[in-house]
RNA sequence: GGCGCGGUAGCCAAGUGGUAAGGCAGAGGUCUGCAAAACCUUUAUUCGGCGGUUCGAUCCCGCCCCGCGCCUCCA
């Protein structure tokens, strides 16, 4: 079966391929910088990690592109609060941001846009509305009249007929003449950072910094526009206002968006207060790849409940399959191949794939990995896994890492490391540990295993000989 | 009020019109000098409730109950 992604806008599973040259024009909505963002933004990042990799595994080459915000209305509160500049406070958390994303390995985009450095993509994607009459002013702000585009409330399957002007209140204080419009450009007010521009000082609206910024790096019509559920409305309906209007085409062929995590059955969310921090969750001691792991396990379009015993849960899973890799890779085993067992292999990473081409079906995908464990584990307590399959049996984890990614341990586990023994020195107590063992001095034996376990190495008595792992 | 999503074993969770993947936890076992670890086996006559369609429904339809989301900044 070929690649399929349930598409919002149509609300349908639909085969993908990129509109040309194999490339896939993919644009995603990113952090906005005036804070640490928590596990709750990073699941939605951590799908898009997913589908990256999966796409990139299909074959595709990427061309994807993820704002940055670093202007609005939080940021400057905040910046004025710590008495910092707009730009010295954005530097802070967007370079916090990317190192949250270097522990769960997620993958940085080819173009990260930052909404500062794009100030005239907008002025210039504004004009091309102001010159077909999509705008109007109002007390030095610009903006978008949504009457004048009629499929407005086609990505979230709105309708917006009902709503009367001026029946909501204006909550950032604009006039807009109808209570849909939004702002392209805010006027300058006080003392907040400003550009200028043809149609006054000030900065961008929210939504035109996405619409300028895809187009620009991807061109006129993208294949996939990405986001979390929250951001359908109003942000990427607005986005398709702005952009269908100043092209006539469509905006993106593939909208994709992510549910959220919930924490005790609520929404994680900063306003309610309920959130937890990548930082948090490492101060308290796990590891970035658990995290990874939990947030990528669960389908991308399923609410995903945040809970500590899920956070265990994943690192046991972890667990097994780094046993399994060990053990496939160190046990002694016969010589020759055993067919069967690669044919099993060969069925493994076929489900695999097929769970994945499901509209990243990871759940899917994770049971053919631990049911292809399991027939493994069993084949190696036969004898009939053999010196040949453990090609098989890598490649298998190689698929399975090229996307979950969580098999090498982290470098929180590393920095654990220091001040163990080396490799070496390790394989030495052992083979004194099985030379006392052979003259029957147990407490020898003993007194080593304990040693090691102190210094944090654990040691397995197994069928196919010692093996030890870092604790 | 409008629109939408979901309710599957103790927890997380996949799935299909023909009688329930996987992970964690639990139970039993194998291995072992002892132990640990590891591995294996096992664990839902049942898929929120009540009706309907069907030879047959957890999966389709209707109603009800419960949880959640969007409708306002938000991943």
């Amino acid at each position: 079966m070929a690649l399929r992604f349930f598409n919002t806008l149509t609300q349908e599973l639909e085969v993908f391929h990129p509109q040309k040259d194999n490339t896939v024009r993919m644009y995603t909505c990113g952090p906005t910088v005036y804070n640490y963002v928590h596990i709750g933004n990073f699941r939605t990042f951590t799908f898009q990690d997913i589908l990256r990799r999966w796409l990139r595994y299909r074959g595709y080459k990427l061309d994807h592109v993820m704002n940055v915000t670093d202007v609005d209305d939080k940021i400057i509160a905040n910046a004025a609060k710590a008495q910092k500049s707009l730009a010295d406070y954005t530097r802070e958390f967007t370079k916090a941001f990317f190192e949250d994303a270097a522990a769960l390995r997620l993958e940085k985009p080819e173009h990260v846009a930052p909404a500062t450095e794009h100030i005239p993509e907008m002025v210039e994607a504004i004009q091309k509305l102001a010159a077909k009459n999509y705008t109007y002013t109002n007390d030095g702000s610009t903006y978008f009249r949504i009457g004048s585009f009629s499929q407005y409330g086609k990505l979230s399957h709105n309708d917006f007929a009902g709503i009367r002007s001026g029946a909501r209140v204006d909550v950032d204080e604009y006039d807009k003449a109808d209570a849909r419009d939004f702002v392209l450009w805010k006027g300058r007010k006080g003392n907040e950072p400003f550009w200028t521009t043809p149609f006054g000082d000030g900065r961008p609206g929210w939504h035109i910094e996405c619409s300028a910024m895809a187009m620009s790096y991807l061109g006129e019509t993208l294949d996939i526009h990405a986001g979390g559920v929250d951001l359908i409305f109003p942000h990427h309906e607005n986005e398709i206002a702005q952009s269908e209007s100043i092209t006539g085409k469509p905006f993106a062929r593939f909208w994709l968006h992510s549910e959220h995590l919930h924490i005790e059955s609520q929404k994680m969310s900063k306003s309610l207060g309920n959130f937890y921090t990548l930082r948090d969750l490492l101060e308290m001691g796990y590891q970035p790849e658990v995290i990874r792991y939990l947030l990528a396990s669960v389908p991308y379009r399923k609410k995903l409940n945040f809970t500590f015993d899920g956070l265990k849960a994943a690192a046991k899973s972890i667990e097994r399959l780094r046993d399994f890799e060990l053990r496939a890779a160190s046990a002694k085993l016969p010589p020759g191949r055993n067919e069967a067992v690669s044919e099993r292999s060969a069925a493994a990473i076929r489900q695999f794939e097929e769970a994945l081409d499901d509209d990243l079906n990871t759940a899917e995908a994770l049971a053919a990995v631990f049911e292809y464990v399991r027939a493994i584990n069993s084949a190696l307590d036969e004898q009939q896994f053999q010196e040949e399959n453990r090609w098989d049996a890598a490649r298998v984890l190689e698929v399975f890492d090229g996307l979950f990614d969580v098999l090498k341990p982290g470098p929180s586990t590393a920095a654990a490391a220091n001040g163990m023994p080396s490799d070496s020195e390790i394989a030495s107590y052992i083979e004194e540990r099985q030379q006392a063992k052979k003259s029957r001095d147990f407490a020898r034996a003993d007194q080593i295993r304990a040693l090691l376990d102190s210094k944090g190495i654990l040691l397995e008595d197994t069928k196919e000989g010692v093996r030890w792992k870092r604790k």
